[in-house]
DNA sequence: TGAAAACACTTTCCAAGTCAACTAAATTCA
DNA sequence: TGAATTTAGTTGACTTGGAAAGTGTTTTCA
């Protein structure tokens, strides 16, 4: 039996478990590619989204502004994207995939879906659901 | 209707997010502490555990060992816990809590048992349930 | 209209994390 | 037994992340 006060009990313990695996084998599949899950994500975002500024993107891909700056820095200079000053407002930065970029999300995906799909066959696409579900229930609460 | 390929459709990227909600609120509510999450999660197994190595802590609360070392080194000499070198292998170095780190244990736990029952009330004890389940089944995955 | 406030993003400075190399102790096995 | 190997933990050089302040643009409203 386990005791009632274990780090182990807690849903935040078990979040940042299932969390840390999954983003360090992801981490370890894009590293090939010398790219960062953060700039998959971007990457992902820009292949679709033409117009979305530095703003909305630090709230979709979860990081902070200045972070997300210096991500941006890195990826302009390995030739990915590059900066645009957005024209209703030059105070907003939108970003456009190069061709670089372009062929690099096509192969990248292949491999985060290897993942995902290894992850869906492993535990049931049933609970898999289910578990994205609550997921995102989560993400959407606002918490205090 | 929802594009196949979408970051949000990923397991890796709700995570991530349902992670990133949860970690940020418990970093706030620990501050006033001056802990981390990681050195509340530390103070939380060396309460019970007596003869942790640094190697078994660093597995338990997901971290490298060069971070553990370091989170040690300020949690040393914030003076909540002391390193002492265990005596049937000299290599190996067990933590033990301090007066002040037992104080703190018990008044931060109850900060981080506010924050879980808020999760299991917002999205029903049932839900909640399931997820640590199917959470802690990913974290015991070995992938690749 | 134009001074003040709000906003979008970046920069700076410092804290924390990572990888690889290192030290010292324990174990292996010829 | 003792040289070679493995193991536990730490250190150091470097990269990344975060809070707060800074820069330039847009909006507000007296």
């Amino acid at each position: 039996m386990q005791s009632k006060y274990t780090v182990q009990s807690y849903i935040s313990y078990s979040l940042a478990t299932a969390h840390r695996k999954i983003h360090t084998s992801l981490t370890r599949r894009l590293k090939e590619f010398g790219v960062q899950v953060e700039a998959w994500r971007i990457m992902e975002i820009l292949e679709t989204e033409i117009d979305f500024t530095m703003g909305d993107l630090a709230e979709v891909v979860l990081m902070n502004p200045p972070t997300l700056t210096k991500l941006v820095d890195r990826m302009v200079s390995d030739g990915i994207v590059h900066r645009r000053i957005a024209n209703r407002d030059h105070r907003q930065v939108n970003l456009v995939l190069t061709e670089l970029g372009l062929k690099r999300i096509h192969q990248i995906r292949e491999q985060v879906q290897i993942e995902d799909d290894e992850i869906f066959r492993r535990i049931g696409s049933e609970k898999a659901k289910m578990l994205h579900t609550i997921l995102t229930e989560i993400g959407d609460l606002d918490l205090q």
